[in-house]
DNA sequence: TGTCCACTGGAAGGGAGGGCTT
DNA sequence: AAGCCCTCCCTTCCAGTGGACA
């Protein structure tokens, strides 16, 4: 009569009873090595509590360098004092352009946070952007108060869209009579303004921010405060910590890496049921992160994609070298033929191999070969054999387990 | 020195799919 | 039902290009 769960609940824990404060939508308390960034940025938005607009903010860092969570730890605070101190409303919206990455997705995410008893909600599709532009600000202006819209990832936006949106919300104030919005843009990337239209830019950049990346030394900080709240006493070797911080900050310094890598190393030691978390399982656990990314990214890509990395693979595992553009072409198309789905355009699929090598999935340098054109040589940058376990988890890429690709490398059809 | 390969990557636009409006 | 709008995924078209070779 043995449940199955039994042998995994009697393991003993390594974690206490607050093990959330090791994953990264966890917010502490307080934000070590940001105290200043902290204070700037409630210095420009105190003015909201007296019903005045705030300055317009860009924040610039690398990701894990505690932009959002400032962000979010101001967001928590500012409501707090509104109520005790506020002479004005005050709505702090956050919205991840990573997701919401239109104009159509922002002003309906906006206008969405403003309904009352009779409006009805803004569909996710289907109105004209004129019509979202203006229910947004009439319920805007109605509510009365300072609005707060902070845009994280917003290079991700304005690449994608343009700025035009940007420059609508950054020149609502000018037609609202009541209320008042100010803007909050995050960005990993510095040089994102210079994609902007010089108004927008001057607009938007009333104030900036950059954060730095943290160093080993407050990654350590950072690290050993979560771990006091999570991880019990003496369950950790002495240089566990002090590892997690040295990788993470070889990384750019990126904190969410470095607590993902010990909450991991933690779960490692506990799977194996050691007492405490030693070096080995940092390494452990490193590796398993760089695998799982690999594997989430190679499951999530579309069918066209998962086929031409399927040639790259199977042209590793035969022990060929590198491929071009032309090459790897016509290899998907036979691929694409034996599961008779018709195959994109080479401008498609040249589109799809800078997607993969933005993903770090494969490695496409341009390559001139004079007299011999000019095209990219494109190579795997991960193991084709973990790539290949992935890919054979499609239906589709399943029947081709078995297939192999003609010797000579050029085909004409 | 000019030619020319094998693409690259920008621009424009089609059409399917979501949904609203009249 | 017909006519819109917005987004996504693609196609078509095409000017542009680094550098080996004649």
């Amino acid at each position: 009569m043995t449940n199955i769960f039994e042998k995994h609940i009697r393991k003993a824990t390594l974690f206490t009873a607050h093990r959330e404060a090791l994953y990264p939508n966890y917010l502490p308390d307080i934000l070590p090595h940001r105290e200043e960034e902290v204070d700037r940025l409630a210095e420009i938005l105190v003015t909201s509590l007296y019903g005045e607009k705030p300055s317009n903010v860009l924040i610039f860092g690398k990701t894990g360098t505690g932009k959002t969570a400032v962000v979010q730890y101001i967001g928590r605070e500012l409501r707090g004092a509104a109520e005790v101190y506020g002479k004005a409303k005050i709505k702090y919206i956050y919205l991840n352009c990573e997701t919401v990455d239109t104009p159509y997705s922002v002003l309906q995410n906006i206008g969405n946070q403003f309904i009352d008893n009779n409006d009805e909600k803004i569909p996710f599709t289907g109105w004209p952007i004129d019509k979202i532009f203006t229910t947004a600000k009439e319920r805007i202006d109605k509510w009365n108060g300072v609005v707060i819209i902070v845009l994280d990832e917003i290079d991700k936006l304005v690449s994608k869209s343009g700025d035009d949106i940007l420059y609508k919300l950054a020149h609502m104030n000018d037609v609202l009579e009541n209320s008042k919005i100010s803007i909050v843009g995050i960005s990993n990337e510095l040089r994102f303004t210079e994609l902007l239209d010089a108004r927008v830019k001057s607009r938007l950049s009333e104030e900036k921010m950059i954060f730095a990346p943290y160093n080993a030394k407050q990654l350590e900080d950072i690290l050993e405060k979560r771990a006091s709240i999570a991880i019990k006493k003496d369950a950790l070797d002495e240089d566990v910590i002090r590892l997690c911080a040295a990788i993470a900050a070889q990384e750019h310094g990126d904190a969410r890496r470095a607590i993902d890598l010990l909450r991991i190393s933690v779960e490692m030691a506990e799977r194996e049921g050691a007492e405490m978390v030693t070096e080995r399982h940092v390494y452990l656990a490193k590796n398993k992160i760089e695998l799982d990314c690999v594997a989430e990214a190679i499951r999530t890509l579309p069918l066209h994609s998962k086929l031409l990395l399927l040639v790259l693979v199977l042209n590793d595992e035969s022990g060929r070298e590198n491929l071009t553009t032309g090459e790897l072409y016509s290899m998907y198309k036979i691929l694409s033929k034996k599961i008779a789905v018709s195959a994109l355009t080479q401008r498609r699929i040249s589109d799809l191999i800078t997607e993969m090598d933005t993903l770090g999935l494969i490695n496409a340098n341009l390559h001139s070969f004079g007299r011999y054109g000019r095209t990219k040589v494109i190579e795997l940058a991960v193991p084709w054999n973990e790539a290949k376990k992935v890919l054979l988890e499609d239906e589709y890429i399943a029947e081709l387990r078995s297939v192999n690709l003609p010797n000579q490398k050029k085909l004409t059809f």
